[in-house]
DNA sequence: TTTGATTCCGTGCACGGTAACGGAAAAAAT
DNA sequence: ATTTTTTCCGTTACCGTGCACGGAATCAAA
């Protein structure tokens, strides 16, 4: 055998004394070797650093793994929506080796919905899946499923608390929120600190705000302490009520300089920023939405923390490649991603 | 022929009435084909949508592209070892595929060097080269001896002008400077500025860093046009007279509030900083380099911006797989990757 | 000793594509 | 009309693994 030359089956098979289908055998842990042959083998295998060769083994085994994304109904320019950008993302790695991608979206405020498009995505059975648990029972019952028929799964954006994934990819939530504040008062003016809020989508089961919201508030005591934040909710669906809310809230509270939210509608509040340009120093918000990112150009934002969903899915979608087709686990299971701070400085190139 | 199996070399074969060494033919543009089978073949494989299996390809190939990395002589950490890190990174992804990387390092300070590397590299003959171009004539000596043997190359951190790269990847220079001065005046009570600049490597042909001053100076002008900036040169060999020539600085300008480097050589000046905590505000410099990192996490530099060498090598790593092993170009040539923010609270999960 | 079950192993084809080889058919030269 | 060249195309032997199938060897049961 040349030097140069990677081992291959065959090598290892003579050098064993064994045919190959034994050698495969070994490789596999598919049984039916005796243990001398297969310590044999084993040291053969160490002693020429034998590594399989990809290639042939994908084409021998007609792999074309299709992988399902589950993820909520998303308007134009939502978070979800960059999700999805994440899958042709992937497309462009390891379509071109094969890979599908199926996308299975549900009604995110309709729990009957969402088992909907479970149970289309176990019939569809895909080599793996890729899903952002939102419904605690729900997701749990779909995983189980995917358990049962062995189908690995990864999540993003949110954990779900179990033991069967094969890895998440997902943002360091009460980091965030510490790195949200520090963003807002990095001008060290600011004395009172509006937070707007959501009304909570009773459906949704899992929220990150309200870790990122424990994050900044620890940050406003530690080096604020003397800081007044205050809070304020708003209906995401009525922007004249907004707008009003915002108005009313002002005129109670002149003196608020600084404004944050904790997840990714700063939009819902740009239009009452930009007709009140005066007031406001500091705007916070979370994810590279394009109206946020519009906004953030315009300066009527001044930083946006992108966790970056596309990559988290993409990360997710090479994960299950790699496990599925070259047979390797990904070296961390929980992978807190980066925490991008944008700027209108730095957004061109995103 | 079912509809969910993929279209092989076969059936295209058996719809033109040809054998599959003519459908190669005609795939590959290798010639000896009539026009009529050319015509009829093509029909085909648009009518069937096919595309090739890339496994059994690159199997029948036999290909293990070696791709050769040239880059300088690096201590440890500093910016051209963060460039390494890329090394490996990409070797997650495709080494499994089968590419091997080989190392090519030159002392920069010495261009016999470079050329001996230059020549290694040449005589191991690889599939590709990533090289990040310092020496003008010598790097363009290179490429032409590259493109006389029709070896693509891609190139990180700076580009050469001229046409026979396959891809680039590199931080928009002006642009950093631009947010290099975003971030140190956004306390918005910069004054005086000490911009902190390295005696210049009279070997290195190209030096972005005047380019980032450019943009930088631009921003100052457009934004604090009272503000007063300055420049200081140190020598990076000398830490004890670097300490006195800021001590000389600081007695002579005793205003200075905001401090600001564009390489990535801000640790340089760390120790003076943390002998005098009491009298800078902010200090924005460039690059990840472990050292910085630490004086970021202490506090001590304010923020970094991080351009990410080790993703540029790993993209340009990819281009190169994609390219010889898939036969696919890259989407754009001229890639301007994006600018990271790191201050000490997103540090982490870098 | 024969029969049966069990354990273990080798053979051979398939996967889809590549490219060398040789030969038939057509065109050109004699 | 025959030879030579050129053009074109089919055949075939791989590439390295996966896996089904059948058979040899071993051992226990009759």
């Amino acid at each position: 055998m040349i030097q140069s030359e990677k081992p291959t089956i065959m090598d290892i098979a003579r050098m064993s004394g064994l045919s190959k289908g034994t050698v495969d055998r070994v490789l596999h842990n598919r049984g039916e070797v005796s243990k001398k042959s297969y310590d044999k083998v084993m040291a053969v295998i160490k002693e020429l650093g034998y590594e399989p060769n990809v290639f042939a083994s994908a084409l021998a085994r007609g792999v074309s793994p299709r992988i399902a994304v589950l993820i909520p109904l998303h308007g134009p320019g939502s978070f979800w929506e960059l999700a999805l950008k994440g899958i042709s993302k992937a497309s462009g790695t390891v379509g071109p080796l094969g890979v599908e991608t199926e996308l299975f979206e549900y009604n995110p405020s309709d729990a009957a919905s969402f088992q909907d498009a479970c149970n289309r995505l176990i019939d569809s059975s895909p080599s793996g899946v890729v899903v952002a648990p939102m419904f605690g029972p729900g997701t749990q019952m779909l995983t189980a499923e995917l358990r049962s028929r062995s189908i690995p799964y990864v999540f993003f954006d949110t954990k779900q608390d179990e033991d069967g994934y094969l890895a998440y990819y997902g943002l360091p939530e009460y980091k965030s929120g510490y790195l949200c504040a520090d963003q807002l008062t990095v001008d060290r003016s600011a004395s009172e600190v509006l937070v707007v809020r959501v009304k909570r989508d009773p459906f949704r089961q899992s929220d990150p705000t309200v870790i990122r919201r424990a994050g900044f508030l620890d940050y406003m005591n530690e080096h604020y302490p003397d800081c007044i934040v205050r809070s304020l909710f708003i209906d995401p669906d009525d922007p004249v009520r907004t707008d009003q809310e915002l108005d009313y809230f002002f005129e109670a509270f002149p003196g608020t300089t600084h404004v944050a939210m904790f997840n990714s509608r700063i939009y819902l509040i740009v239009p009452w920023l930009e007709r009140h340009p005066a007031q406001i120093r500091r705007v916070v918000g979370f994810d590279n939405l394009t109206a946020n990112m519009n906004a953030l150009a315009r300066g009527t934002v001044s930083a946006l923390i992108a966790q970056h969903p596309d990559e988290q899915v993409a990360m997710g979608i090479q994960a299950l490649f790699d496990y599925i087709v070259l047979g390797k686990k990904p070296a961390r299971r929980d992978n807190f991603m980066h925490m991008d701070i944008l700027t209108r400085y730095n957004i061109e190139y995103y």
